[in-house]
RNA sequence: GGCGGCGUAGCUCAGUUGGUUAGAGCAUGCGGCUCAUAUCCGCAGUGUCGCAGGUUCGACUCCUGCCGCCGCCA
């Protein structure tokens, strides 16, 4: 089987500036595709974002500013990719809904749909709310026929729409699901999403008359109508890769193996309609959703009418690159809600960053400075030595796979929680041995040159293992060991070679002090 | 109303198929070191493991009921 991954977060919905929840989403996802770089080669991952641009609420957020929605949307996109390019995200593919290229895939994928039969037309009446996009049943409404989720009255519409057969797919889904085939993890979010699937579905409606929205991918047979919002940026996760490597290279290769990032809130339409669409237009399914939680601040929701919203860009101005980055990957379990506070940032920059890993690499640098002349004088300890060197040899030994592995299942804050045990044996190492107090004794140099030579390793390959996580700290950390890249990636021990040069210590992550609040 | 989850040290949480004195990090207190970003190391804790029953030689871990919080569906 091959081994290509596609990985996407959700198409971002910009009719409101990102905000720390979707950089959350960004960063997972980023986390994930740089770790699966490692594990699988880079050649093997495609990594894809983008900007979902059409339907009715961006058109009124842009008129709200008094812009075309191009030109709206214009701005909106570039604001996200700058955003997430400011995060250090690497994204292959930046889709936005409006490119050409996948306006004109989804009119294919429609023409295609339709023609295998499951796409048919006929008159409808229903409840509809212009905030959701969506009709309601009298059931689901509160009384006086308000929208639960917007609290404003619906309008009752009568026109004429095209349908996709979804609950025709919905048995085979619901087995999909069921056998991990189409694997839904946490695994909560996967009896949840089989619930879902346990009663009869409605048809999905697939457009929308022109005549009530213009603002969107024009049917292909049928040019009174443009197709709904959600079908048309389903299809961002494949329209950009489609175009690259020919659509039936790309389902035989990477697309049966997508990992689709999503939150909990668009669990539905990525377990109930989306599975139905692709297979409508008969194509394969991805392999994975994985469900990430809510990242709330202080407690309660993060939303911008609370006021609690920042640009994600604003932490990594004043606390530094990989901080924000760090900070949700080590405090929020994938798939659970998170708490996000600033002051809990500052504990963890200060208990993590600044103590355990700033200051071990600038105590071991000045030292190889101050007793080695910043040179290195004998090779690690790795397979010989006491039995000091032998518990830092352990604690390094595998690390690289341990971290690996769990990155894979999403655990990003046991993979971190792993560098950090790795951290802590070399802190006790330096203690345990104290090459501060032999090296008085010019006897005891060789020994001190042995020990430094070991805890260069450790920082080494502690570094190389935490690129996923902290990018630029990884490479500030690895030039201030001055090794190259293919150096960075050996086993512990077979790395740093004697009479290598590395750099005197500059502080990463200075202490921030607690503002004395009077 | 149906389904599911959660409730463990001051805080955030781990606790595998039930088994000896319930763990980690942060915060707190004491001791040590001095290479380092007043950093690091060691020691000390404290907990009726939501409440009440039940099964068992033995339950945080299984069963029942209740209380509280939450999610999804209707």
């Amino acid at each position: 089987m091959s081994d290509r991954i596609h990985i996407t977060t959700a198409i971002f919905y910009c009719n409101g500036a990102p905000h720390v929840g979707s950089a959350y989403e960004a960063l997972a996802a980023d986390v994930f595709a740089r770790a699966m770089r490692r594990r699988h080669g880079a050649d093997h991952v495609s990594f894809l974002s983008g900007t979902d641009e059409h339907g009715d609420k961006i058109r009124r957020a842009a008129l709200a500013e008094a812009l075309a929605p191009k030109a709206y949307t214009d701005k909106m996109s570039a604001l996200f990719r700058d955003v997430f390019a400011g995060l250090n995200t690497t994204f292959d593919y930046w889709v936005r809904t409006t490119d050409a290229g996948h306006e004109k895939f989804v009119q294919e994928m429609l023409t295609r749909t339709n023609q295998r039969g499951d796409i048919y037309f006929r008159d409808y009446e229903g409840l509809y709310c212009v905030d959701c996009e969506r009709f309601y049943t009298e059931k689901e409404l509160l009384p006086g026929n308000v929208c639960p989720a917007h609290n404003r009255p619906v309008e009752l519409i009568s026109e004429g729409n095209y349908f996709l057969r979804i609950d025709k797919y919905r048995d085979e889904v619901r087995k999909k699901i069921e056998s991990d085939e189409l694997r839904i993890r946490p695994v909560r979010y996967k009896n949840e999403a089989l619930n879902m699937l346990a009663e009869p579905l409605a048809d999905l409606c697939i457009s929308r008359p022109k005549t009530r929205l213009d603002w969107g991918i024009e049917i292909p047979f049928d040019n009174r109508y443009v197709a709904y919002v959600w079908y048309d940026a389903f299809w961002a996760y494949v329209s950009a890769p489609a175009a690259r490597l020919g659509l039936d290279e790309f389902m035989a290769g990477a697309w049966p193996h997508t990992e689709h990032f999503i939150g909990k809130d668009i669990l539905k339409t990525h377990a109930v309609y989306w599975p139905p669409i692709l297979l409508a237009a008969g194509l394969p399914l991805p392999r994975h959703l994985n469900v990430h939680g809510w990242l709330n601040f202080g407690g309660s929701r993060m939303s911008k009418s609370s006021g609690n919203v920042r640009d994600p860009l604003y932490y990594e101005t004043v606390f530094g690159p990989d901080v924000l980055r760090y900070f949700v990957m080590r405090e929020v379990v994938y798939g659970l809600d998170g708490d996000f506070s600033e002051e809990r940032l500052i504990e963890r920059y200060n208990a993590d960053l600044a103590n355990d890993l700033g200051n071990l690499t600038s105590r071991v640098l000045a030292m190889t400075q101050r007793y080695l002349g910043g040179a290195l004088t004998a090779c690690a300890t790795a397979a010989g030595g006491d039995d000091q060197d032998r518990t830092l040899a352990q604690a390094l030994h595998g690390l690289a796979g341990r971290v690996s592995d769990l990155a894979a299942e999403l655990a990003f804050n046991r993979a971190l929680e792993a560098i950090w045990q790795s951290l802590d044996a070399a802190n006790k190492y330096v203690a345990a041995t104290a090459p501060f107090t032999l090296a008085k004794d010019p006897a005891k140099l060789p020994r001190v040159g042995a020990i430094l030579a070991n805890l260069i390793e450790a920082l080494r390959v502690i570094a190389d293992t935490l690129e996923p996580f902290m990018p630029v700290t990884s490479g500030k950390i690895l030039a201030l060991l001055n090794v190259d890249a293919a150096t960075a990636h050996q086993p512990f021990g077979e790395g740093i070679k004697p009479g290598h040069k590395v750099n005197p210590p500059v502080a990463l992550f200075p202490r921030i002090e607690k503002p004395q609040s009077a």
